[in-house]
Order: C-alpha cells, then sequence, then structure tokens
DNA sequence: TACAAGCGCCTTTTT
DNA sequence: GGCGCTTGTA
C-alpha cells in the first residue's frame, strides 16, 4: 500500500521487536503504521484488541480507523485501541480508577479550570503573585508532572521554591478532591500504575497489548515514552514513526531525544528510513531543505522527490500586514476565479492574533474561510457554563465547575457567600459541594444566604435525577430550562445574548450529533463519554472538510497538506518567533525549532507556495518594522521568485532596482503597481450610482463615497437600508 | 448583591 | 487589542 520499497515493506508488514521508521515529510508516514496495522490483522492474525496505535490527534485517528475499516471491515477495527496518548489514557483510567483513587466518573480540568484552580490557591496559601503568578506557576507543574516528578520528589532550590512546592502539593491534593485529572495526570497515572510490578493494573496493561505502534514520535515526552515502554513489556513490539525535523512540541514537554536515541533503549532495533517525497513538487520540496539544512541536530537524510520542479517559490515583499492580506485575498481571489477550490488552499501564521486582519480581509472578498483554532467555540463563557452543568451534575466533587455556575445565571449568591462555602471546604478538606451540604444540614448560614444555597442545591439535585433517565441531548436542553439560563438570555434580547443562544443551540446540536455517530457505531451513549470527548478535542479536531479556505498556525497544520499555501509574516521576530523569554540559555535548541516549524509549513505545499512578509506590523497593538525573515534567505534561489518591494530589499531586487523603489527610498508616496503586477487590475474607487457587493448585504447602491486611509463607502442594500462599510469589506 | 465601567495586564505554539 | 479583574455606584 504505502510507497516503500520491497524490503522495507517486508519489515513494516512482517518484523517482530522494536521498529524505527524515520519518514521525511510527504513520504506517507502515518500510511505505514495503517500498512503495519493491517498486516498485523489479515497476515499474523493478531487480535485487534491486542494492538494499541497511537496518533497525534483524534483525527488522524479517525482517518486510520476508516482506513483500516475499509481493509479489515468495522467489526474488527472497532476492537482497535486507537487513539491520542490522552484520549487512550482517559480510557484506561476508566478502567482502573480505583488503583488511583479516581471515581469512575472523574472529570478532566481544562485549562481554565486548572488556571482558575491555582490562582485560587496562591490566594489563599497568601503567596505574592507577582512573584509566582498563577501561569507560571501552572506551567511549572506541568513541567514537573511531565517529568514524573511529584511535589515531594521536588526540592526547593531558592527561597521563592518553597512556595511553589506547597502550591503544587495542594493543587494535586485539590485536584484529588475534586475528582479530577488535568491532561499530564491522564498519562502520568497511567504510567505509575504500568511500570508498577505490583499493581493488579499494571500487570493488565503489560500483558494486554503485544503490539505497540506510535505515530508522530518526534513528539512525545518523557513519561508518554516511558508508558510506551513499560506496556510493551517483554515483547518488544514496538514501531515508533517519525520525523526528526519535524519535531515541533518541545515547549509542550516533547523530546526529539527520544527518537534520536531511539536506538540506545533498543539496540536491536530495525531501522528504516522513508526519504521520497511523495507530495510536493521538487521546488517545494528543495526549498524545504534549504531551511532544515541548517538545523544543529538532526538525524542525517536525504529527502528528495520524483516530481517535477513545478512553479517557482514565491516570496513577496509588501509594506505592512494590511497590504499582506490584500495581497493573499486577491491571490486567492484569483485561483478560485480560475477554477482551485477554496479547500485546497491554506493560509499559515505563526502566531493566532495575526489571522484577524487575514479574517476581515476574506470575509470582505467574500471568499468562504475556517479557522482552525484561536477563540474555540468550547472557550465561549455559555457553552463552558452548560458543559460545567453537566459536568457538576455527573461528577459533583468538581470544584471548578460548581465555582463556576453557582451564580450562573445569576441567582444571589456572591463572592461573599462563595468564599464562605470555599473557605469551609478548604477547612475541611473536602470538596466545595459537600461543604455546602454540611453547611445547609448545620444551619449556621445567614437566612438569606441559606434560602438561596438551599434552591441551588436542590437545582442541583434534581438535575441529577433527570441526568439518569435523559439521553446527554435532552439533558442539556433540560438544563437550559430548569436553571433559567434560557430565559434570562431571552429576557436580556442583546447582540450578544442572540450570539449566547445561537452558540448554545449549536452545542445542543453537536451534543445531537455526537449520539447519532455513537448510536450508528452500535455504541451506547452516556453523560461521561461525551464530556471525556468535548475534553479532548483538538483545533484540528474540528476542522471540517467544507469547500472553504483553511486558517491556522502552523501547529496546527502538522500532518496536514494543501495544493496552495501562503505562509504570512515571514519576518524576523515573527518568525523564527521572539517571545517575552528571549533571553533563555537554549536559545540555540528554540531557533532549531522554529527552523523545524518553518521547515513543516512549507512541506504542507504541494504545488504552490506563496511566502511573505511585511516591512512593518501592528501586532499586540505596537507597530514593529522588521526585517525579512533569515529562513527566507535560507531558500536556494534557484527555486524561489522575489516579489515586491518594501523597506528590506533583497539582494535580488537591488540588483533590479526600479525608479520606483528609489521614489521610495526618497519617502515620496506612491503606489507600487508592479506589487501587483500579476493580479487582475486594481480598479478605481466606485462611484455613486455604482454597484458593491456586500458579504452580509448583498448588493448595493453607492450614495457616498468617503476617502481616507480607509476609505468608506455609503450605499443603500435592499433589505437593510443605508449602510457605512470601510471598502476594503466590498467587492466592485 | 448586581452591574457597569475602567483599569491594568499580557501577548507562542496545545493534548 | 482583548481579557479578566477590581472598583465604584445603584
Amino acid at each position: 500500500m504505502p510507497e516503500l520499497n520491497p524490503p522495507q515493506a517486508q519489515a513494516v508488514a512482517h518484523n517482530q521487536g522494536p521498529l524505527l521508521v524515520f519518514a521525511g515529510a510527504g513520504s506517507g508516514k502515518t500510511r505505514v503504521i495503517t500498512y503495519r496495522v493491517a498486516n498485523l490483522l489479515a497476515e499474523h492474525s493478531v487480535a485487534p484488541y491486542r494492538i494499541l496505535a497511537v496518533t497525534f490527534t483524534n483525527k488522524a485517528a479517525g482517518e486510520m480507523r476508516a482506513r483500516l475499516e475499509q481493509l479489515a471491515g468495522p467489526e474488527i477495527t472497532s476492537d482497535l485501541w486507537l487513539g491520542t496518548f490522552h484520549a487512550v489514557c482517559a480510557r484506561l483510567l476508566r478502567r482502573y480508577h480505583d488503583e488511583v483513587g479516581l471515581s469512575r466518573r472523574y472529570v478532566i480540568y481544562d485549562d481554565s479550570d486548572q488556571k482558575a484552580l491555582v490562582s485560587r490557591l496562591i490566594k489563599r496559601l497568601g503567596i505574592n503573585d507577582k512573584e509566582l503568578p498563577p501561569r507560571l506557576a501552572l506551567s511549572r507543574i506541568h513541567k514537573q508532572k511531565r517529568l514524573a516528578l511529584s511535589p515531594e520528589d521536588t526540592t526547593p532550590e531558592w527561597p521563592l521554591d518553597e512556595s511553589f512546592v506547597e502550591l503544587y502539593a495542594k493543587y494535586e491534593q485539590s485536584l484529588r478532591t475534586a475528582d479530577a485529572v488535568d491532561f499530564e495526570d491522564l498519562i502520568l497515572h497511567i504510567m505509575r500504575l504500568a511500570e508498577d510490578p505490583l499493581s493488579p493494573a499494571g500487570r493488565d496493561m503489560r500483558s494486554r497489548f503485544s503490539h505497540v505502534l506510535v505515530d508522530e514520535f518526534q513528539d512525545t515526552n518523557a513519561i508518554q515514552y516511558r508508558l510506551v515502554r513499560a506496556l510493551v513489556g517483554e515483547t518488544k513490539n514496538l514501531c515508533v514513526v517519525g520525523d526528526d525535523d519535524q519535531s515541533i512540541y518541545r515547549w509542550r514537554g516533547a523530546d526529539v531525544r527520544n527518537i534520536r536515541g531511539f536506538r540506545d533503549d533498543f539496540p536491536t532495533a530495525t531501522i528504516i528510513k522513508l526519504e521520497q517525497n511523495y507530495r510536493s513538487t521538487s521546488n517545494i520540496v528543495k526549498a524545504a531543505l534549504g531551511i532544515i539544512a541548517k538545523a544543529m541536530w538532526r538525524e542525517p537524510k536525504q529527502l528528495f522527490t520524483e516530481e517535477g520542479s513545478g512553479e517557482p517559490v514565491r516570496v513577496r515583499a509588501v509594506g505592512d500586514e494590511r497590504q499582506e492580506a490584500f495581497f493573499v485575498v486577491e491571490s486567492i481571489r484569483h485561483q478560485i476565479a480560475n477554477g482551485a477550490d477554496p479547500d485546497d488552499i491554506a493560509i499559515f501564521y505563526r502566531v493566532h492574533a495575526q489571522s484577524r486582519v487575514l479574517e476581515e480581509s476574506l470575509r470582505g472578498a467574500g471568499i468562504p474561510y475556517q479557522i482552525v483554532g484561536g477563540m474555540k467555540f468550547f472557550d465561549r463563557a455559555e457553552v463552558k457554563s452548560l458543559l460545567a452543568y453537566m459536568r457538576l451534575v455527573n461528577t459533583t466533587r468538581s470544584d471548578a465547575d460548581l465555582l463556576r455556575i453557582i451564580n450562573v445565571p445569576t441567582r444571589g449568591i456572591g463572592n461573599k457567600t462563595v468564599q464562605l462555602l470555599v473557605d469551609a471546604a478548604a477547612k475541611r478538606e473536602i470538596c466545595v459541594w459537600d461543604a455546602l451540604t454540611l453547611l445547609l444540614d448545620a444551619g449556621t448560614l445567614p437566612t438569606a444566604a441559606r434560602r438561596k444555597l438551599k434552591a441551588f442545591h436542590e437545582l442541583i439535585t434534581d438535575l441529577r435525577t433527570v441526568a439518569e433517565s435523559h439521553s446527554p441531548h435532552d439533558f442539556a436542553a433540560h438544563i437550559l430550562e430548569a436553571t433559567g439560563f434560557r430565559q434570562t438570555l431571552e429576557k436580556e434580547d442583546s447582540v450578544e445574548s442572540d450570539a449566547r443562544l445561537e452558540n448554545l443551540a449549536e452545542l445542543l446540536g453537536s451534543i445531537a450529533e455526537y449520539e447519532l455517530e455513537r448510536e450508528e457505531a452500535g455504541e451506547n451513549v452516556t453523560l461521561e463519554a461525551y464530556l471525556e470527548r468535548v475534553s479532548l478535542v483538538a483545533d484540528v479536531d474540528t476542522m471540517e472538510d467544507a469547500p472553504k479556505v483553511a486558517m491556522m498556525t502552523v501547529h496546527a497544520a502538522k500532518g496536514l497538506e494543501f495544493v496552495s499555501v501562503y505562509l504570512t509574516g515571514m519576518e524576523e521576530e515573527m518568525f523564527p518567533y521572539r517571545g517575552m523569554n528571549s533571553e533563555s540559555d537554549d536559545a540555540l535548541e528554540e531557533l532549531d525549532e522554529e527552523r523545524r516549524l518553518a521547515y513543516v509549513a512549507v512541506t504542507r505545499a504541494k504545488q504552490r507556495l506563496v511566502i511573505t512578509h511585511a516591512g512593518s506590523r501592528t501586532i499586540f497593538g505596537r507597530t514593529k518594522f522588521l526585517n525579512r525573515s533569515r529562513f527566507i534567505d535560507d531558500l536556494p534561489p534557484a527555486v524561489t521568485r522575489l516579489e515586491g518591494t518594501s523597506q528590506q530589499r533583497t539582494q535580488y531586487q537591488r540588483t533590479h532596482e526600479t525608479g520606483v523603489s528609489a521614489a521610495r527610498e526618497r519617502g515620496e508616496s506612491y503606489v507600487d503597481r508592479n506589487a501587483f503586477d500579476d493580479l487582475p487590475e486594481e480598479e478605481a474607487a466606485p462611484r455613486p450610482g455604482d454597484t458593491v457587493q456586500h458579504s452580509k448585504f448583498g448588493e448595493g447602491v453607492v450614495e457616498r463615497v468617503e476617502l481616507g486611509t480607509d476609505p468608506a463607502i455609503v450605499a443603500r442594500y435592499p433589505g437593510w437600508g443605508v449602510k457605512k462599510v470601510l471598502a476594503r469589506f466590498l467587492s466592485y
């Protein structure tokens, strides 16, 4: 099936013992795993439930499962253990919850839950949050956990560390009383069990899987690797596939040394290198190699392609981010007009903050698009609140959820009362729900507070009985009514409340969709299963297969491919990105990671790659003047075409200096027509009487034009009336 | 206690 | 530029 030469295919299909596949970009990495699993099932009669295949995203797992279904049939593939580390561990943890002191209904705290918890603890412990801000504290906690270091293992190195260690210990304790885990815990709990020679669960897990496969192995972290090694046990039937050049999650604890040092850990490992790229034109492959060749540390390998050279890689200089957006959108419009499918096109950027300007231009041009990541649907306050109700009913011990909704919609339980509850819970080391129950029984509460708290207590208790007899969807719908959530929003009747109601409706829709999907797969639908899935969705997982231009960070682009790629913001400081902690001591490692990130970006393109860089950029409310990225200079001149002008001209441009750029040097303003010479000629501004097109209002007749730095057009739209809209949001 | 306004804060990448 | 938090007021 995949493009393997005969000895490689032989090894992938039949190898026993450790197998390491270095799979270069576009060489069919994921297919190697699929091929091996298919062979284990068909040729070696391995029972599907004895195979564990770990992917990087849920989306990848879904695609692999679909492909295997075609090869082996759904009744076989449904028994496979196939998913991300987190999803697989979450499932195992449901099974072995007892041994780690969780209930079967434990909840998974997301980032904001975790951060809220840490903030609360910092306040309670009287720690100075200037010296140890919640963000930093949390990231240090995660770091410790990824190294499997518990609070007791953490020795304070300097005075401040003492409060950190104390905080870390309290954090762990709070998770336990809340019947909750964070993302690291999912892996860590299971890893500890799997390594424990005395644990029955560990013994069970170690003998459970006869074959373990890991995709995107370069991005596993220390505890994930330890877990894999424990699970593989004595069989050593471990197959890992990855590409050290595409390791881009170091900041999340991923350790490239796992793949680079694999042969030290498994001296008998068979090693295969897949070096032929089947995805991109040779110009694109050469461009990518130009970038990665300068990495300081990498496994030697020779990526090559037999595809034709294709178009040159275009490198476009523009003045600022608005011009960049204008250029990208015009170019995309041009492509679509010539028959390109929008979903074959992607726009990449280094940080989410770059997406807004691009988004506005796309919307203005009426080009369908989807943004992967960014402000996530599940991050909306109202969505979180509804889910918090569901989680709280499922697990009343979950403090984060209780505190989120105790006064949503407002029911007269203010900060003072809440603080009373939290203190009572902390004093007795119990969860807030139990503290609430206790205080109501004790009868020591002020009457007003008592009445309101009692009503809340009854509300949740009632919801619990409803949950038992309803599907997740019906239960969610019931919550909206019973809590008065819907009514409150309807009464508010503002643009925001309408949007909230819409989001809630969308959430209900997605729950219904989920139920349908499960039923079709022949599985029963439970509240826990739904909540678990919601906790583990990644951004890419939500990407639709719709005819829309995709916009995403380069990180989110990993594992994807597009016919045309626009790589924007290729400037020093933006890419390689220089954040606040640029003084860190492993700056070289970080630069290498940026380089690999650029390599990943470039290798996503199949046929067309356009790279843009701006002379100045306003981001986070500050305008910066930027130089072209060093990665652009690493592109082989033979495969690139430099276009446009900016403050920073390339050698190429300097030798082709024109009168126009000389004029700009002297500070004269002009319109650089040459910069858009391959685009449809820019048209003059519309005049009164002309018609313009708006994505929402449709066609309108121009009444007045307001010129300026950002021209606006006043026009009458049938059915909408007279509207003033910035010209860049209109087509004409 | 509710709510609005305003302030200061930060600002990478994510399971 | 936006968010969360605090503050001030009804």
